[in-house]
DNA sequence: ATCAATACTTGACGAAGGAAATTATTAATC
DNA sequence: GATTAATAATTTCCTTCGTCAAGTATTGAT
């Protein structure tokens, strides 16, 4: 039987949480690799893995997946069982549905883009619906060992209640968009701001995996920030946290929206990048994607604005390293698609200031397809089941 | 029996650390409040409190205590029995030690100050053996209950192993000295950073009481910042965290010693305040205390340096507030001295450039004696005993 | 074949915490 | 003043989780 949605206990005990987290973002491991890392014997990984695997969640390695030859019995390691259920994940963004569908360990096996026509929650609730139906009955007939559903949305969102307190760029205040969407789809949702959903998958299946504390900064329209700090993702008291958009670097910068000056982006926000980019070019209709081009061809002028704007994100980075230390920093967005432009900078304002130690700390820089957005979300539902 | 130090084992149970923890850090509390407020049940509160008060560690409070009236059988508050045990703490800096005697609530009971007249590590010692000696020997009588001493010293210390890995300061380099001082004065020892320890001290004992995160800025020859997230402090993977003193925020500002440019502790640091008013002024023997008394008589030129420092801290905090979301800031420190040339200008700063709902953090900015620094490594050895 | 080494399983046991009944102590009401 | 309602604390019994120690399984080495 499929545990119902909602009320599935997959891991009833502690124990068993930790095993299936640890299986499931650690690779295969043997009962007794996992005993030691969790701090458990190993009679407790036994008992504990056990009705994981006869729910079909967890499999033990065919002798000829198993590791090399030693003496002694040879380990049984557990694998997760990828195909035991399924996830869709969709990104909302203003113009757009990102959505995709992902096996247990986040590997994403569909995807699907739909236009949006215009932001009302119903219009979108109603994209929704038709998405995931169109995912999840397409091929592969995913359709029935799936149940769960996760949203990623940008703006102030509250995970545990499901409610979208604020979203600028879709014009929401207040939409208890859990419920909502849970009654459109019939599946169990998790609703998640889009940059911790992108962290978590991180933390979970990227390069967090392991790691007690790491960052995730997204350059983009908006430049933002994902932190997990002793291994927890933070949340901020306010709702606010991960602004390093608007950390300000320049007091004679210029001003931002937000009311500050100098902010991060202010400088290196794609808006900020076309401004200064018209403002040398004397070519008021230039788009990103033409500075873009004539920074490649060598145009020192627009070549300056995106040097400034790499520095100016690299003492962003510096600020939240010299603060809260993360064993290591992804930098990644839709932004980075110039990111052969950015990257020397970056790596430069990064190291002029960041404070002693905190310049060893690995800085991954890299692009990153617009799907992981969704497939954040999907990690996020995984997430929900295995902690539910 | 007094536990004997190192091997006491003072709370057997996650529970009962639980309940010792809430009642030292939140006064005194019911039983039912208690498990209300742990998750636990009452019962377990009973059996956890229990050898508790045995030890003498916990007592109820007299009926006179007792709060006020109510239907039904009254309740009767746990205590802490805050003489059951006290704590040394020590603050090692380069020119002085300060030691205080601590009861287990952290209520300071005696304090001494020592000058220093070497930084060496077996002259540093054998001043703390004085120190420590002349403290619970003399009124008072704490040497029989005492078993425990703090130590904080600025720069790179690794508490867990008592080893303090460089303290540019003192010229330290992997000094040993939980070992050291332990043979040295016979008591238990617990090693922390000094800005950690003041955090600590006011996460259990001061505003950071029941937040989940918050932050402690200091303000003096370098500006520093403790972190707690989700109820812990915060590290840094590579010894580095807190640096709030080497954020950029002034793209065109002065260079820093770190390397960097525009770090704050380059605008608001002691010596870059003494430097900058000596510029201003043309006076080159100018002291920190004259800059002061020249900006309270009205000075222009000097109250121009105090308000840009100001104002960088508090972009600096800001940077604080939009990254981690603190429940709230305390701004302290020894520079604090000349509060009244700050405040203005932190919050300013602080309220230009926090994000959104980030400005509602509650900023506390108060001077600090220079004995709460003692009182932090006091603080840590509670915390040593109550982990243990 | 036998032995050593390592992985895993089993069943008994102990301890932590919960549920519910019991006792304790007060205020309000008749 | 006795009774009742309300709340606090304790006690007893029980469930459950995880450990311990013993035993089984499976390999390589001699």
């Amino acid at each position: 039987m499929f545990p119902e949605p909602g009320t599935s206990s997959l891991t009833a005990t502690p124990a068993a949480t930790a095993v299936f987290t640890a299986v499931l973002t650690e690779g295969p491991l043997s009962r007794v690799t996992l005993a030691r890392r969790l701090g458990l014997s190993s009679a407790a990984v036994t008992k504990a893995a056990r009705p994981l695997i006869e729910m079909g969640y967890l499999r033990e390695l065919a002798a000829t997946e198993r590791t090399g030859p030693g003496a002694g019995r040879p380990a049984s390691p557990l694998a997760v069982q990828a195909d035991r259920e399924f996830f869709v994940g969709v990104k909302i963004t203003a113009d757009e549905l990102i959505g995709v569908v992902c096996d247990l360990c986040a590997e994403v096996r569909t995807a699907a883009h739909r236009p949006l026509s215009g932001t009302g929650v119903g219009d979108v609730l109603a994209e929704i619906g038709r998405l995931v139906g169109d995912l999840l009955d397409g091929p592969g007939g995913y359709r029935d060992r799936t149940h769960r559903l996760g949203l990623a949305v940008s703006g102030d969102v509250d995970r545990t209640t499901g409610l979208v307190r604020y979203s600028p760029f879709l014009h929401w205040r207040d939409v208890p968009l859990r419920e909502r969407a849970a009654s459109a789809t019939g599946l169990a949702v998790t609703v998640e701001n889009d940059v911790k959903a992108l962290t978590t998958a991180e933390q979970w299946f990227g390069e967090g995996v392991g790691a007690e504390s790491f960052a995730l900064v997204t350059v983009g329209t908006g430049i933002g920030c994902g932190l997990v700090v002793n291994g927890r993702l933070v949340s901020g008291s306010y709702g606010v946290a991960g602004e390093i958009g608007h950390i300000g670097v320049d007091a004679d910068g210029p001003e931002c929206h937000c009311g500050g000056r100098g902010c991060v982006e202010a400088i290196a926000g794609t808006e900020a990048i076309v401004r200064q980019a018209r403002d040398r070019s004397g070519r008021p209709d230039l788009t990103i994607d033409d500075a873009v081009a004539l920074a490649r061809r060598g145009d020192e002028g627009i070549g300056a604005v995106f040097a400034r704007a790499g520095n100016a994100i690299g003492i962003g980075i510096a600020a939240v390293a010299n603060l809260v230390g993360p064993a290591r920093i992804v930098v990644s967005g839709e932004g980075l698609a110039a990111y052969d432009l950015f990257e020397p900078h970056i790596r430069a304002g990064f190291e002029r200031q960041a404070f002693g130690a905190a310049v060893q700390c690995p800085l991954s820089i890299r692009p990153l397809p617009f799907e992981e957005w969704a497939r954040g979300a999907a990690a996020v539902s995984i997430q929900t089941l295995v902690a539910s």
